[in-house]
DNA sequence: AATGAATGAGATTTCATTCAT
DNA sequence: CATGAATGAAATCTCATTCAT
C-alpha cells in the first residue's frame, strides 16, 4: 500500500515500517493541534526519527497529511467488509455494516474529525485522491443497501441520499461528539438513527397531514 | 453584537463598521484559503484599512476567526426564524424551518464548511462560545420539530437525534458539495431527505425482518 | 534607479536608504565569501537590520545580488563618461576613457570579480540585464574608439573586438590581480597594454615574417 | 597523477578509475549548474557510483571541485604542446600555439567559465594549487612568445603582459561567449585578435599624435 | 570496497504583532 | 484613530557527511 506517494527509499519493507512510525505519529499530532500546528520536528520527534528522514519517506509535508488520511480511509474500507458475515441475509448484512460503520469511526473519532478540517488544505489531486477513497468506501455500504432494495426490505430510495445519510449519521457521531457524548452511548445514538431511518417520524396524523401539503403543490 | 472580543476603539458605530469591514473580508479569505493560509495582511489589504488597525478592533488573528465563526451562525439565526409564517400550523412550520435552514447553509456553503475546518483551531473558550451559538440556532428547529410531535404529527423521538438529522442533512450539503452537485439541485436533495425521514425506508418486508431481528436480540 | 526589484515599501526616499545598507552589506559579504556561503543573516546584520525587513525590499536572496551586480556596473557607467574632459580631442578622449576605465575598474576589483563568478547564479532574465547592462557600458568605450577611428587615428578595426580587448584588460587586472599586484603597478599595467594595443608587438622582421605566412595559406 | 588529495582507496589503479567518473561528472554538473547547486548525490548518480563511495576517494566536496579544476588546467597542459610542430620556425609555433590554446579554451568553454566562477571557493591552500598550475600553463604560451623576442620576430614587450594579454584573449571567447557566439566565429575571433596585437591600432596620424601626447607629460 | 539510510545543522522565507509617527 | 515599517521567532526543507551492514 505505498501509494503514488514516492519515496527515496528502495527497500519496500523499510519504507512500510518508517511510513507506518511517521503516520502513527502524525496521526495524533495532527489529530491533536491540526495540520499547520504540528511542526515536522514533532512528527519526527514523536516517530523516534530525525527531521531530515522524513523526507526520504515523503516529498511534502503535505504529504504526510495525505498519508494519514489514506490511513484513516483504509481503516473503513478494511474493516466494514470484515465485520460482514458472508452468506447472510442482506437484512442483516445491512444492519451489520452500518453498526460496523459507526464503530470504525468511532475507533478512529478524532482522525476522522481531522479528515474534514484538513482535507480541503491538500492540492487540488491530492484532495481528490482522498475523495475517491471515500466514494470507494461508502461504495460497500452502498452495495448492502442496495442488496436490501434488491430482496424487497427496503423502498427503492435514491441509493446515494441513504448512503450518504449513514455515512453521515457516523460521521456526526465524531465532529459533534462535544454534544452527544454526555448524552448518548454509541449504540443507543446508532439505534436511535437506524429506527429513524428504518420507520420515519411521520405519525398517521402527520402522514395525512403530509399528503396534504403535497396536494397543495 | 460586540460579543466578548474586546476592542480598544471606544466609538462603538465606528467598532461596528470596522469589524464589519474586517468580518467581510476574512469570511472570504479564510473560505477560500483557510485560516492559516490567509494573513492579517491579505485581510487588512481586501477590507481596505491598514494591517494595524486590525489591532485595534480584535486582539489576535483567532479573534477574527471567532467574529467570523459567530457572523455566520447569527446568520443561521437570523434568518432561520424569518422563513418561518408565524402562526401557522406547527407541520407547515417545520417544513418551512427545515428548507429554510437547508437554504441559508447553501448560501453559506463556504463559510460552512470553514465553520468545521476551523472550530478546532479556536483555543477552548473560545470554541465554546461557537458550540454554544450552534446549540441555539438548533434550539429553534428543535422548538418547530418539538410541536409537530406536540401535535401528533410526528413520533416522540428523542428530539436531539431528529433535530441533529436535519442539521447534518443540510451541513452535508455543504461538505459533500463536491459529490451533490452534480447530481441534485438543493431543492431535490433537501426533498429526498424529508421523504426519507418521514416516510422511513423500510418496506412491510422490511418491517416484518425487523420485527424477528429484534426478537432473536 | 529602484530598477526592476519590487519592493513592498511605497516611501521611494526609504527604498533607496534601505536598499543602500543591503547593498553595501551584501557586496562587501558576497565579495568575501560569495554568493553562496552568504547568508541572509549576515547581511541584516552587517547592514544593521533584521532579517526580515529585507524581505520587504526584495523578494528573493537572488535579487540582493542582482542589486549589488546592477550597483557595480551603475559605478562604471557614472564615473567612465565623469573622466572624460569634453570637447577634447578623441584621442585623448579616448586614452582618457581607457585609463578612467581601469581606474574604477580597480576600485571596485572585488566586485569585479564578484561579477564574474556570480552572474551565472542568477536566473535567466535577471541574467540577461546584467549583461544588458555590461554592453551598455562598453557603449561608452566603443563610443570613444569609434571617434577615434572616424578621426584617423586608429585603423578601422572590428570595434566589438577592440572595446573588448579593452574591457577585457581592465577586468584581467581584477582577475588576475593576485600574479599582478606584486609586479605591476596599474599605471604600469595600464600603459603596458596601451602600448601593445597601439603599437602591436611585430618588428620588422616579424611582419615580413607574417606577410609570408600568410601568402602561403 | 593523484595530486595531494588523498584517497582512503590502496589499488592505485581502482582510484584512478574512480576519480575519473567522478570528476567527468562532476565537472558536467559543476559547469551547468554550479558548484553550490550540484550536489554529492547528483555526481554519485551520474557517476553511476553511491553517495558514500565518493568519500573513499575524497575527503570534501570541495576537493572534487579541486580534482574537476586540476583536469581542466591538465587538459590545457597536455593538448597545447601537443599542437607544437617541434624544430619548427618560433614564428609559426607561436602562431600555433596562440591558435592551440585558443581551441583548446573553446572545447572546455564551460568547464572553463566555471574556473573563473569557483576558483574562489577553494579554501586558501587549494586555490594556490591552481593559480601555479594556470601559471605552469601559460609559461608554454610565454616560452613561444619569448623564442619569438629573441629570434627578433616581436618587440621585447613584458612577457608576463603580453602573454595574459593572449590568455584573456581565449579566456574572453569563453566568458564572454553570449555575446560572440552571434557575431564571430572561433577562428574569426582569433585572427582579429592576432592582427591587432601583432600590427597594434594606430595609423600614421595616431602615431604622430601619440609622440605629442608623450611628451606634454 | 561499496551501499544507501540516517543524521542534524543550517538556510531561506513568512508573518503575527508592535510601535513610532 | 490610523498607518505601515520593523521585528524576530519559527517552520520547512536541503544536503554534506557518517556509519552500520
Amino acid at each position: 500500500m505505498g501509494y503514488e506517494v514516492k519515496s527515496s527509499v528502495e527497500d519496500s519493507d523499510l519504507v512500510e515500517k518508517r511510513r507506518g512510525q511517521i503516520v502513527a505519529a502524525a496521526t495524533k499530532l495532527f489529530s491533536q493541534h491540526g495540520f499547520f500546528r504540528t511542526t515536522i520536528k514533532d512528527i519526527a520527534g514523536l516517530a523516534g526519527i530525525s527531521q531530515g528522514l522524513i523526507y526520504q519517506y515523503v516529498s511534502d509535508k503535505e504529504d504526510v497529511l495525505l498519508l494519514v488520511l489514506l490511513d484513516v480511509l483504509d481503516g473503513y474500507q478494511r474493516e466494514v467488509p470484515a465485520a460482514l458475515s458472508p452468506g447472510t441475509d442482506p437484512f442483516a448484512r445491512c444492519l451489520d455494516a452500518i453498526r460496523a460503520y459507526a464503530k470504525v469511526v468511532d475507533k478512529r473519532r478524532k482522525a476522522t474529525v481531522l479528515a474534514y478540517r484538513s482535507t480541503q488544505s491538500l492540492s487540488e489531486n491530492r484532495r481528490a485522491i482522498i475523495q475517491n477513497r471515500e466514494l470507494e468506501t461508502n461504495q460497500i455500504l452502498a452495495g448492502v443497501i442496495g442488496e436490501c432494495i434488491e430482496a424487497g426490505y427496503l423502498r427503492a430510495v435514491n441509493l446515494d441520499i441513504l448512503t450518504y445519510q449513514i455515512v453521515m449519521m457516523a460521521h456526526a457521531w465524531a465532529l459533534k461528539h462535544w454534544f452527544f457524548k454526555s448524552r448518548f452511548s454509541l449504540d443507543e445514538y446508532v439505534e436511535h438513527h437506524i429506527d429513524l431511518v428504518f420507520h420515519g417520524v411521520l405519525t398517521e396524523t402527520g402522514r395525512a397531514q403530509w399528503e396534504a401539503t403535497r396536494k397543495k403543490t
